[in-house]
DNA sequence: CTGACGCGCTTACATCCGTAATCCTGCGCG
DNA sequence: CGCGCAGGATTACGGATGTAAGCGCGTCAG
């Protein structure tokens, strides 16, 4: 996990089931999918969780004729990689434009900017 | 703009260019692009500009023999793609999360505290 | 027992992306 | 005045990505 393996949008969305809950089966897998989206084809899965697999993103334990899946890369890890690429690349790595860009573009409540003056002082500890 | 095409990681730093002063001929932006990172190459750059203009995210202007580009797409529009999807992808749509994620991995100064606190306080008006 | 089904492994294929070379043409320099 | 060069158009190509089908085997239902 020295260099988190890039993980795509649609490989995100697998990644974030087992990061909920794993070790899991194919099939388990494929159920929480179709929870949110579906659409997802099961051959479509299988490719993607192969991948990952292959990538050292996943691992598996062979317990019996199917294995059960789960991750080798914390979702802090891939978190952090993706965010700081984003920052990077849209706010040339600086945060201020960034949330200032939120504040405007979404409306956000007297409330909800409470909450997130918040967040920021707890970090200040 | 009703669509902003996509615009990908590399194609970013040509429209970066465009949005900071535009219109510019091949060879400006080229200068521009150079001066951040020698390594570009002319050939790359005007595929990737071909490409921004056939996507419909640059425009131009024959002047004579060489053109004179410009963007056909607001930054503001772009960012804001940019940032709706990576926030929804990575943070599940909500900012609370994305906020705690950089004020715990970002050392952040208690003077950027503040800036960023200053920030929330403006967009509340 | 026997075939359907689940699932791992392999193959397919259209796009996009990064990176670049080739071709051609008109303009400016020597 | 002819040639090199900037730069527009076209072509190339390997790797990633999204989407999925085919093959083969072992398990479970009937």
């Amino acid at each position: 996990m020295e260099t988190p393996p890039s993980i795509s949008e649609t490989e995100w969305k697998i990644m974030q089931v087992l990061w909920r809950k794993s070790p899991l089966s194919m099939g388990e897998i494929l159920d929480a999918l179709h929870v949110e989206e579906p659409s997802w084809h099961p051959k479509t899965a299988q490719t993607l969780i192969g991948r990952l697999v292959k990538k050292g993103a996943l691992g598996f334990k062979g317990k019996g004729r199917s294995y059960l899946y789960y991750p080798l890369v914390t979702e802090d890890e891939c978190v952090d990689q993706e965010s700081q690429s984003f920052l990077e690349r849209v706010f040339g790595g600086s945060l201020k434009p960034m949330l200032a860009h939120f504040v405007e573009h979404r409306k956000l409540s007297a409330k909800e900017i409470n909450e997130l003056k918040r967040i920021l002082e707890g970090g200040n500890k």
